[in-house]
DNA sequence: CCCGTTTATCGAATCGGTTCGACTGAACCT
DNA sequence: AGGTTCAGTCGAACCGATTCGATAAACGGG
C-alpha cells in the first residue's frame, strides 16, 4: 500500500502517480482517472513520514500545555478547543506536550526532532525557560501570553489590565467605592504569572484613578479557597461593597461565602471580574464580565503560527484583545453594607 | 544538524553513530564518548520523520476527543489529562484529533497514512462510524467506552450500570423510597450513548430489587437545563426526596433549583451521583458519589493500547473499574418532604 | 605461526515519498 | 521541411535515519 504499488497497478511510475496527486505537473487526464481509481480500490494514502522526511515539514503543530495533572481552568481548556479547532480547520494536526515539572521530556521530543513545524505555547511566565528553549532550537512558536521582554517574541494575549480595569470603573460608576481584587494563587502572581500580574497593575491604576479605596488579596485556585478568602475579606474588610477577580476556580466558594454572610448578589454585594463568557452566563445570577474570548484568540494564535512557520523572518507581531464589558445581572448600585462584621 | 554531520565530526560513519545512540551493537568507549561529546555540544536529536519512515512506528498515539467546540466534561478532561500522562510516561506522544461533524478530515488524517502508531477512542456511542474505520485500517485502537459488540474491540470502560445503582442502593439504605434519575440529553441517550443507556439500566434494575418508586428524566448538560429540569421534577412528583445523577454540568443547576425551593442538602433532600473526585469534593456540600477514577482508566487505556500495538493479535481484554462508593455530605436520612407543591 | 573468533567499524541498501532533469512525440510556426 | 515549444512521462537522486553483511584488526589457542 505505497506508492510504487499504486504505480505499478496504475502501469506508471511512482513519479506519475505522485504529480496526479499534486497536481504540480500536468498528467493526462485519463492517466490520472485511472491512477484515481486504483487509489479509491486500495484506500491508499501517503505515509506522512516520508513526506515529512522529504519536504522538510511534519504539516503538525506543537500545542504546549501545563502539566495535565494539574488542572485546567475554563478559559485554558477554551484556548485548548480553540487552538485545535483552528488547526484542524488550516489542515494541521496538533501534538500535545504537557510541559513543566516531570514532563520535560515530553517537551523537548516535541521540540527537537523535527516532529512539529511550530508551536503554540500557553501559560507564559515573565520569566520562562521554553521560551528561551525554542528561541535556541529556531522552532517557531506563538506564545498565549508573554514573558518580560514580549518584544523578543510572537505572541497574542488578553489584556487583563484594561479588562480588570473596567470592571473597576464599571463598579465604581454604580457607586462602590471600596473594591477587592481576588487574584490567582500567591505561587502564580509571586512566580510572574502575567494575567495575575497585570491585573495587579490595572487594579491599582483603576482605583488609584477612581479615588477608591482598594484591597488586593491571592486566592488558591479551588473553591474551598475562594469561599475562605472571601469569608475572611468580609471581616477584615467591613465596608467592601463588591469583589473583582480573574479567579474562575475559586468563584462558586466566593459565591457561598456571601450567601453565609447573608450578602445577596448584586442587591447587597455586587461581583464582576473576567472569565469566559459560556462559563459567567452559566452561573447564578449571570455574572457580570469582562469576557475571554478564548475561540478568538486560539485561532489568532495559529494564524500568526502559520504565517512564522511560512516566514520566520516577518516582524514579530503582537496584539491584544479587549473586548467590552458584558453587563449580566451579578452587579448593582453600591449599598452600605449590613455585614457579619457590622 | 543531521546523524551525517555527527558522523563527519566525529571522524566515523554514519552507522557507527546511530549504533552508539541506540546500543544494538557495540561501539568501543572512547569512540562513544566522541561521538556523545559532538552530539551534546550541536544538540543534536535524531529526525522523528526518518527513523519513523525506516521503523515503521511512529511512537505517538493518537486521541480521539468529541468535537473540541462542543465543551467537555470535567470526566472527559480527566480522560483527556490522564492519557496524555501516561502517554508520557511511556515516551510517547499524543496527537489530538477531534471528531464529528466537519472534522472528519481530521480523524481521516489521524487514522490513515500512518501517522500514528494506536488510538484511544474516546465517547464511543453504541453505533460508531470511527470504531468501524479504525477496525477497516486494521489500527490498533482502545476505546474508553465500547459500542453494541463489546466483544469485538479492546477497551476500557466505567461500570456506570453498578455505579447508578450502588448510589440507589445508598439511597434506599438511608429510607429514601421515591427518588429520581437525572441523566444526559435525550439527544445523547437517543443516541445510544453508552453512559446513558447503561445509567438507565442500572437505575431501573436497582429501583426494582428495592422496590422503590423511580423516575427518570433526561437533562442537557448544563446549569440552565439542571434547574429547570429538577424545578419541574419537584412540581411533577412532590414525594421525592432523592436524586442521582450522573449530569455533572448541571449539577449546579439542580443545586440551584433545591434552594430556591427551600431544600437543603441533605437535610431536606438528597443528592448523589457519579462524578470525578475532585469535583464532587469541591461542590457544596461535597457529593456523596461514586468516584470515576479518570486516571486510572485514562492510564489504562495507554497500556492496553501499547500492548495491542506491540502485538495486535492478543485476545481483546475488556475490564471494568467500579470503585465503591465514596460517603460524602450530600446525602442523608429520609425526610418526608415539605415542598413547593406540598 | 597460522587459523578461528571476537570486537569495532564501514559501506550500502532501505523505508516511501517528492522533485529535478531528460526524453519522446505531437502540435505549431515560419 | 526544419526547428521550437510543450504536454506527458520516466528514471534517478534525495530527505535522514536504521540495519545488514562485510571487512579489518586484535586476540587467543594449539
Amino acid at each position: 500500500m505505497n506508492i510504487g504499488e499504486i504505480a505499478k497497478r496504475s502501469g506508471v511510475s511512482r513519479s506519475t502517480v505522485s504529480y496526479a496527486l499534486s497536481g504540480k505537473r500536468p498528467v493526462a487526464e485519463a492517466t490520472r482517472r485511472r491512477i484515481q481509481t486504483v487509489i479509491d480500490e486500495l484506500g491508499y494514502r501517503p505515509n506522512a513520514a516520508a513526506r515529512a522526511l522529504k519536504e522538510g515539514r511534519t504539516r503538525t503543530i506543537g500545542l504546549v500545555i501545563p502539566p495535565a495533572a494539574q488542572r485546567l481552568t475554563d478559559v485554558q481548556l477554551g484556548f485548548v478547543a480553540s487552538v485545535v479547532d483552528a488547526a484542524a480547520r488550516a489542515d494541521l494536526d496538533v501534538l500535545l506536550s504537557p510541559s513543566g515539572g516531570e514532563h520535560d521530556r515530553s517537551f523537548e521530543r516535541v521540540v527537537t526532532g523535527a516532529r512539529v513545524d511550530g508551536v503554540v505555547l500557553m501559560e507564559i511566565r515573565l520569566e520562562d525557560a521554553r521560551v528561551t528553549r525554542l528561541t535556541e532550537v529556531g522552532l517557531p512558536f506563538v506564545g498565549i501570553g508573554h514573558t518580560s521582554r514580549p518584544e523578543e517574541m510572537t505572541w497574542v494575549d488578553i489584556d487583563y489590565e484594561t479588562l480588570i480595569a473596567r470592571c473597576v470603573g464599571h463598579l465604581a460608576d454604580l457607586g462602590h467605592r471600596h473594591i477587592a481584587l481576588v487574584n490567582r494563587s500567591a505561587e502564580l502572581v509571586a512566580a510572574g504569572y502575567g494575567p495575575g500580574h497585570r491585573a495587579q497593575l490595572g487594579f491599582s491604576r483603576a482605583v488609584a484613578e477612581r479615588g477608591l479605596q482598594g484591597v488586593q488579596v491571592c486566592c488558591a485556585d479551588d473553591a474551598q479557597a475562594g469561599r475562605a478568602c472571601v469569608e475572611k475579606l468580609l471581616v477584615t474588610h467591613p465596608e467592601l461593597t463588591a469583589i473583582a477577580t480573574l479567579n474562575e476556580a475559586a468563584m462558586p466558594g466566593m459565591h457561598r461565602a456571601l450567601a453565609d454572610a447573608h450578602l445577596a448578589v448584586p442587591g447587597d454585594f455586587s461581583l464582576t471580574g473576567v472569565a469566559a463568557r459560556h462559563w459567567a452566563e452559566n452561573l447564578h445570577p449571570p455574572l457580570t464580565a469582562a469576557d475571554i474570548l478564548a475561540d478568538e484568540l486560539g485561532a489568532q494564535a495559529v494564524e500568526l503560527l502559520i504565517q512564522r512557520i511560512a516566514d520566520p523572518g516577518l516582524p514579530h507581531r503582537q496584539l491584544l484583545t479587549a473586548p467590552p464589558i458584558s453587563l449580566r445581572e451579578s452587579t448593582g448600585p453600591a449599598r452600605p453594607r449590613v455585614g457579619p462584621a457590622a
